[in-house]
Order: C-alpha cells, then structure tokens, then sequence
DNA sequence: TAACAAAGGTCAAAGAAAGTCAAACTATTT
DNA sequence: AAATAGTTTGACTTTCTTTGACCTTTGTTA
C-alpha cells in the first residue's frame, strides 16, 4: 500500500548508482496500473530540490521525464547559505553580501558573479507590480545548489 | 522515436564545422521516409534565429534549402534579443537556446552560460504560485543589458 | 509563350506525450 | 472525534510532433 512508496522505490533501484534516469510517465503509470499525475505527485513530494533531485521533462511526441540526482554538498558553508540563509527572502543588499562573500572565498569567480548579480537584482526582478525577496532568495538558491552541486561539469 | 531530433542531428553532422550546407527537401524527406513538411518543421524549431541559423530557399527544378549559422555578434544584433525577442514572454527551452548561441557567438563563456541559465530555469521560477515566462524574459533580458551596456564602456 | 513539371511553403487536424488542479479518499495528530 | 496532512484519481490543459491536402514559385519544354 501506498503507492508513491513503491514508485519512489522503483526509481530509485532503477537509478542505481548513475546520477540520472528517463522515464517515460506513461509507460510508469501502466507498470503501476496508477494515474499518470500519480508519477508527477511522486516527483514533487520525493524528487524536488529539497531531497536533492532535479526534474526536466518534455510534453510531445518522444517525452520524456528525466530525473537527475544532484552529488550532494560537503561544504558546509555552502550548505548553511542554501539551507537557512535563502530558506526565505532576501533583499538585494544581503544577497549581494553573500555573493561578494563566496568570491572572497572563491566559490565563484567575478564573472560569475557579475552574472548572478545581475539575475537578481530589482531591475531583473521587477514584475509589473512588486519585487519578491522570496523569488531573489529561490534564484539565488538555485545558482548555488546547481553550481555547487554539478562541479564536475564546470 | 521523434524523427524530429534524428532530421536536426542529421543536418548538423552534415554540416561539420562548415558554417552552412544546401539541401533538398525532398531528398531528406525520402531519406527519412517522412512527409515534406517535417522538413520545415525542424527548420522552424531547430534552425531558428534563436539559435543563430539563416534559412533560405529556392523553389522550382534545382530548388534547395540553405541553412546557414552565422557567427559572431554585433551590438546591433545582442539589441535586438533585448529589444524584441525578450520584450515579452518567453520559455526555458527558447531562452536556453539563445543562450546556447550566444555562447558560440562567444558573447557569452560557459561559466556565464551556466549561471545564465541557472538563474532562469523552472527550478528558480517555480514560485508559490506559477513559472512565469515574462518574469524569465525579464532576468535574462537585465543580463543581457547590463553585460551588453558593460561591452560599450570599455 | 503557354503548359507542365519540379521544387519548396503553409496550415490545420490528429496524435502523443506530460502538466495542472481540485475533489475524494486515507492516515495521522491532537 | 475533529482537524490536519498526505495520497489517489480523473477531467481538462498545454506543449510538441507528425501527416497530408492544398498553394506558390521557379524552371523547362513543346
């Protein structure tokens, strides 16, 4: 019983060791004789950024789902940003603080910086009505889960 | 399964490193054993200004299609993505595209990319509420501009 | 030069996925 | 037992792709 569990459980096996998985959500839906938006509730409540995953997926001939799990930090610096300090909102001053901070400490280098900066600031956040400190903080938040967590690549 | 990708692999290995290449509908389409038009359908999908392609054509006996990708920016062409094709709404995939391009034109390095399109993906939208494709407009369009205003000082 | 052939172009309908959302149901707390 | 939290289901939506009928332009030839 429960369903989301097993479907959890299978992907998981599935994955194995490898970083990433496809799926089709179809095809998952059949095996489990279950809803196709059962999949995309398992996604949400087991595979967000918070358990550490990364979803993608394409609608259309061909779709897909694919899954990737992120490496995980060992910086605890990084962690404590991501975990407590952008858990909320942020104002622009105190994002850029931090950003000038993991320069300082050479997380990232000035153009990546400049980049970010520019991603957050009011000028970039100016919806038609007001600016979102919760939004600057997930943004940022962002950045520095994917970044730190996909090295590698870099 | 998607013949789509297949055609786009297809003409891009054929191209090589040669920044264009002639074809003819119609022989594609026999050689993938699809209908005509799929034909214009990549080329509307992946051979896009976005992605820094020019197509032309010409009709009648010896008929062809030209695909060429054009390389490197000016000031007037980085204006324009910021002008118009950002002036609204836009997806990840479209935006990811212009960034991919931007990269080859070398506007862009991959670091900056890769930051670019962190700040700009669902994952950093994804909102209480909804993904909102002008916000995404928005942040890469202030990207843009600032980095393109930075180019004129120096 | 008028007809025909040989391209390529357009557009809309059908198909193939995945996404959303709310209602109903189930489990867990208080 | 009531309230809250988590799960399941299905109707409806959106996005992307494929197909085919019909259109336009250009080249060739009687």
């Amino acid at each position: 019983m429960r369903i989301s569990d097993d479907i959890e459980q299978f992907i998981l096996s599935n994955m194995g060791k490898s970083p990433g998985i496809n799926i089709s959500r179809n095809d998952l839906a059949g095996y489990f004789k279950c809803a196709p938006s059962q999949i995309n509730y398992v996604l949400t409540t087991r595979f967000n950024t918070n358990r550490g995953f990364i979803v993608e997926s394409k609608r259309g001939g061909g779709g897909y789902i694919k899954i990737v799990k992120l490496t995980g930090y060992d910086n605890s610096y990084i962690k404590n940003i991501i975990d407590n300090v952008l858990s909320k909102e942020i104002s622009y001053r105190d994002a850029a603080f931090i950003v000038e901070d993991l320069v300082d400490k050479g997380f990232l280098n000035r153009k990546q910086a400049v980049i970010t900066l520019y991603a957050i600031d009011d000028n970039a956040l100016k919806n038609p009505f007001k600016i979102d400190n919760n939004l600057r903080a997930n943004i940022l938040k962002n950045i520095l889960l994917r970044l730190y967590n996909n090295n590698q690549k870099l």
